[in-house]
DNA sequence: GGTGCCATGTAAATGGTTACATGATTGA
DNA sequence: TCAATCATGTAACCATTTACATGGCACC
């Protein structure tokens, strides 16, 4: 139960409306920890019933202002340093992907990997100018918002460099696999000898 | 809707029941797409009615070998080549947690990293023995099963350097923040000044 | 005859996503 | 007054996890 965590995370540097910390989760929590609006409210609510965060004050069009009780950042302080996170990167499509590459030919299970190389270099390319961003933005987010930035930019080379890495391995492997099943047209012949070795 | 995908590739490789599935998600893709036996069982069912697996034969024990269909196959490999994988890593505790890391003192902050840094360490020395593990099972997943065991290390070895990395960022930074939310034992007076909004 | 593994399933709860619904306020 | 934005909430659905339930077969 994470998002309990994020809210009162977010609630601990300062009171906010439920519409704020949705801001603030497009912005700086997005590639992190992603929230709806469904759950934030819903959350908000759930928070408020056990005390952990309370409401401040009512505003305009039915605006509730939140702020985290001692309560609260005792709590949050509690999981930060009383609990280890889960596992990360629990699930991965593009590796699951990678399981079953033997069921296509040579050729395109070149293409994806070189596509997630692709995609890699993409990322830290989407990634660099936050550096910017971050540094603007003065909450007590931007510190720490550096490091996992940083961490997306290594995280992402890394990807980039494990995946041209992994097409150069195929090309060293005889196609004794990946080939057979996908060829529709091969005939008896072993015509698929692409193996070229270096 | 990845798991359908995963049970696809497994029975590409050859016809099983849900127990035997079970037990290669525990052992091949257990890092990757973990599953559990009711989701399994579950899914098992859904493909059989949409034609893209089908029983091949009941054994003892009520068992029921499944078998991938023409159909399945086909849709194994659009899967494979025609759709991208959606985002790695959406979610990381690790990270959400670094966010929030000005909550706790700045010795609490460095342990978490270092804590992140061991972690890291410590799955490479887990997985560093797969290695021979999967060049002994000779199933058409060992070769790619290989590529995906060298993310993991490399992943890992990343987390590691990373966290080292964050820590050493940490310390170069002044304790503006880190302190005055954490001593407990503060006094009423102004040690800490804490209140900068109320 | 009993222990342990093979083998399948159901039910309830949790967490997350998408879509729907509504209304107040501000500023052009 | 109209559009944009602020602001909250509900309902339905999907994926995942955990727990429960059951029974067959093999081997000692």
């Amino acid at each position: 139960m994470s998002l309990r965590h994020a809210l009162l995370g977010l609630l601990s540097q300062g009171p906010a409306s439920g519409y704020d910390l949705l801001k603030t989760f497009d912005i700086s929590l997005a590639n992190v920890w992603p929230a709806t609006q469904s759950q934030v409210y819903a959350e908000l609510g759930r928070l408020a019933s056990t005390g952990l965060v309370e409401v401040t004050s009512e505003g305009p069009r039915g605006r509730k202002e939140y702020a985290v009780t001692e309560a609260g950042r005792a709590e949050l302080r509690r999981w930060l340093t009383e609990t280890d996170p889960g596992p990360l990167a629990r699930r991965s499509e593009m590796l699951l992907r990678v399981f079953f590459l033997g069921e296509v030919s040579h050729e395109q299970a070149g293409a994806y990997l070189r596509r997630q190389a692709e995609l890699g270099e993409e990322r830290i390319g989407k990634l660099a100018p936050l550096r910017e961003m971050i540094s603007a933005m003065d909450d007590g987010l931007s510190v720490y918002g550096r490091l996992a930035l940083e961490w997306g930019m290594r995280f992402s080379a890394m990807q980039r460099d494990w995946a041209l890495w992994a097409e150069q391995e195929l090309e060293r492997l005889p196609a004794d696999r990946g080939c057979d099943r996908d060829c529709e047209r091969k005939p008896e012949s072993g015509a698929c000898e692409e193996a070229d070795r270096t």
